[in-house]
DNA sequence: GTGAATTATTGCAAATATACGATATTTTCG
DNA sequence: CGAAAATATCGTATATTTGCAATAATTCAC
């Protein structure tokens, strides 16, 4: 009987915890601001500079993609990940609808 | 070696994803704006408006503390909650300063 | 084709998170 | 004092998350 009850909540409550979630690990966090930084990098230039084995980046990778954080193009041999802005200020507004604080 | 190596990141960045942790479960983000309505709630009266069992709501108030997002006082025999708007606006720093999409 | 380069996936162990019944704790009221 | 009310904590079952070695998959260069 230990699960998360999803069912039990708005949608909208259920989609930003979802973009929470996804902000929950500094690891992320880190990603996504390297990708902040300039328009386009490779998942081996991320593994570069994260102090993490190459299939733990891919991994936190696949879980900022999962919720839309960051788009990605297959450039062979690699995979160009980049933000996708859109979902950015889509969380931005579930928390301001939220949570403003309105200073 | 299944571990959040919180070591290996920055305290900002630690900092940063505890708030998103705390945010990250839909019963949280509902107890949140259920105390954003109103000054002062006891622990049963947000009891009585989520689908879940008092220990678990308890447990999700404790999560919300523990990060300072909410501050309480003992008024036996209940305990009040409320929002803590500084540790919001600390929060909405933290995320402006990474990733303001300054629309 | 073979091998190198790049990335994703698999499989597994360990750690954390979630839910809640049972129980402990604290305080009030009769 | 004894019982009721409100809340927190404990104990436990289950689910999810994390990290990474090993490996698979894809594509390029020769």
């Amino acid at each position: 009987m230990a699960y998360k009850r999803q069912d039990d909540f708005s949608k909208s409550d259920v989609e930003f915890a979802g973009y929470a979630r996804a902000l929950s690990h500094p690891a992320r966090i880190a990603i996504l601001r390297v990708l902040s930084t300039r328009d386009s990098f490779s998942c081996g230039d991320i593994v570069k500079v994260m102090p993490m084995a190459q299939p733990t980046v891919s991994q936190h990778l696949k879980e900022l993609r999962l919720v839309g954080l960051i788009k990605y193009e297959i450039k062979p041999p690699r995979v160009i990940y980049s933000l996708n802005v859109k979902k950015f200020q889509r969380a931005e507004k579930l928390w301001l609808k939220n949570f403003a604080t309105e200073k």
